[in-house]
RNA sequence: GGAGACGUGGCCGAGUGGUCGAAGGCACACCCCUGCUAAGGGUGCAUACCGGCAACGGUAUCGAGGGUUCGAAUCCCUUCGUCUCCGCCA
């Protein structure tokens, strides 16, 4: 959600910013109908005013037995609430037309984000970690030996359909142990709040972080009304949805591991084999609840908490920075971490850390109380994955393989599976 | 599923037809007083739109929408939300 204000003021700047997301300039468009709407309520207003006064002396006539001035003022009051309706619909239209636009239109990039119109423009800031090199022809995950005897795509098949897999045996505790890890790592080294959330949440909230209106397809809804969350995401940020918190509580840092639902509507054909795009899968999300001047230090901050689970994972990677054109439609900024996967002999995202500055806030209406004073302001929100669960299992997979079909797992692991550090090829954890 | 209660400003909470944008309290800001990590006194403190350099003024807003009425925070209807009791279930 954008403030009128910024675009009635600066129209220039807020289409050359929209031009960098490939989008059509709309500020003349937004300001003729912001114009339109001013006009409306103030004679909505004005008529209204007219009304009450009218009834407000008709009273007063009554009081004072005047039946003729009674009646006089009483009509002139009917015809002015006639009016009125009116105007207050044509006002009350208006205002939805502009909410409505306002809704659909994605957050500005940030001026130091890289132009581009689609992946192929992102930039690479940085390689971590070294790709093992393999003196075999390394496998998808869903090859590997040990991996087979415990990631049953069939039976998620039967169960529910494709894109859904059941894990059993060492992969079940593999993916266990990962969540785990990945969650007392931002609980004990990072700080964050462990969070429980609901995973069934009103439409509003989907309305406060910009899942909706324009991207409804993307998620489930349940016949009652209830959206499944496509990430935690939704809970965490609408934790202050229509608050007004003291600065003093900020930033808010919380981590919660859910399982998140989507329908992977446009993705039909893509990445059907393996478990690298379900439609329920785990995720451990960080989200920041910040005051503005500190987003952009947060937004390093939590880039680096996310990596900080790859390098203990000792999986390489690379960080990008997404160009405005590949970005959500609620960020300011996009940072991604792909993980490298030797089977597939590429990088695939496992991580995007997102500051979505005052974009999200004012959709919720989630503000602050300035320290020094004043006014309330909108606070500044943050979201990123610390990490996606089952594509870090994929990742862990591929880079661990060994020839004989066995995966030798990270040393950080070994503490969440009873110290025992790989899984054979027949899928035995030892 | 059955029965009922409630929804007021950052928070708590008065207010059952007019003089209420709304008592009082808390929190917050400034000032005064006070020999001290406390108490007391004073003032200010909602949002939106419009006008104004500003001070300030105007209009609207008491979950939302509709209705009754000359007039509604107050009455009626609908709807959304919250809570309580009973039943059921993990």
């Amino acid at each position: 959600m954008h403030d009128i204000r910024m675009i009635r003021e600066t129209p220039e700047a807020f289409d050359a910013a929209l031009a960098r997301r490939n989008l059509a300039p709309m500020a003349d468009t937004i300001i003729a109908l912001d114009m339109d709407r001013r006009r409306a309520i103030m004679a909505a207003e004005a008529a209204t005013a007219e009304a009450n006064q009218a009834a407000k002396d008709a009273g007063r006539a009554r009081a004072n037995g005047d039946d003729a001035e009674f009646n006089r003022l009483r009509t002139l009051m009917t015809e002015g609430k006639a009016r009125t309706a009116t105007l207050t619909d044509r006002a009350r239209d208006l205002d939805t037309q502009l909410n409505d636009l306002l809704l659909g239109i994605p957050n500005l990039p940030a001026a130091d984000v890289p132009d581009g119109a689609n992946e192929a423009g992102n930039v690479e800031q940085k390689r971590t970690g070294t790709p093992r090199t393999f003196d075999f022809a390394p496998l998808e995950h869903f090859d590997i030996p040990a991996a087979r005897a415990g990631m049953d795509f069939a039976a998620g098949a039967k169960l529910s359909g494709s894109r859904f897999v059941v894990l059993t045996g060492a992969m079940a505790r593999l993916h266990r142990a990962l969540a785990q890890f990945m969650l007392d790592t931002h609980v004990d080294k990072h700080g964050l709040t462990e969070t429980i959330t609901p995973v069934l949440v009103r439409e509003e909230m989907m309305l406060g972080t910009g899942q909706l209106p324009k991207f409804g397809e993307d998620s489930y809804q349940t016949t009652t009304g209830w959206w499944l969350i496509p990430t935690a995401e939704v809970t965490l940020t609408n934790l202050v949805h229509g608050d007004v918190v003291d600065e003093a509580t900020l930033p808010r840092r919380h981590v919660a591991h859910t399982q998140c639902f989507r329908s992977e509507a446009g993705s039909a054909g893509r990445d059907t084999s393996g478990m690298l795009r379900q439609h329920q899968f785990e995720k451990v999300e960080m989200v920041s609840i910040t005051a503005p001047q500190d987003s952009d230090a947060e937004h390093l901050r939590m880039t680096g908490c996310a990596e900080a689970i790859l390098d203990a994972l000792e999986l390489p990677y690379r960080t990008m920075l997404l160009c405005a054109g590949d970005m959500g439609a609620s960020a300011v900024r996009t940072t991604d971490l792909e993980v490298w996967l030797p089977g597939q002999d590429t990088y695939r995202e496992i991580s995007s850390i997102s500051t979505c500055g005052a974009y999200q806030a004012r959709r919720m209406n989630a503000r602050y109380k300035p320290a020094a004073g004043g006014k309330p302001e909108f606070v500044h929100t943050l979201n990123g994955s610390g990490l996606a669960v089952g594509r870090c299992l994929i990742a862990v997979l591929e880079n661990g393989q060994q020839a004989d079909g066995s995966v030798v797992l990270p040393a950080v692991l070994h503490p969440y599976l009873g110290g025992r550090s790989t899984i054979t090829a027949t899928g035995e954890l030892i």
